[in-house]
DNA sequence: GGGGTGACCCAGT
DNA sequence: TACTGGGCCACCC
């Protein structure tokens, strides 16, 4: 798997979160592991930051449940608007945590 | 090729 | 809860 296909299946994977639900980098690093062989929270950082344009990327937050520096206005407004549990600036990861095999 | 950086994570303190 | 140290991997000098 080529690193630009390792990008598209990172966007692909995001698209996927249902409105009000969120998975953590480490959650989406983990989820394409299998497929892609590498994983890497700092990578999947690294291209939502560079290619997260075009995709809901509020709906992926550190494992703390922080929201993206820079952008944490944007985001907390959005998840707020889509009934995701929020505590304060962070989610609530106990109840938003999104796997790919809940929506299959 | 070598070294710094980052929308990260986990365990310890 | 907050801070620290070590590990991680692609990107950019």
């Amino acid at each position: 798997m080529t690193p630009d296909e390792y990008v598209e299946a990172v966007l692909t994977l995001v698209e996927r979160i249902p409105p009000g639900r969120v998975m953590s980098y480490g959650a989406v690093a983990d989820a394409l592991a299998e497929r892609s062989g590498r994983a890497s929270a700092r990578l999947v950082g690294s291209i939502m930051a560079r290619h997260g344009g075009g995709v809901p990327w509020h709906r992926v937050v550190n494992a703390a449940g922080r929201l993206p520096p820079g952008h944490e206005r944007q985001a907390r407004a959005r998840l707020r608007a889509e009934g995701c549990p929020l505590r304060g600036e962070r989610v609530d990861l106990a109840r938003a945590a999104w796997t790919p095999d809940e929506g299959m």
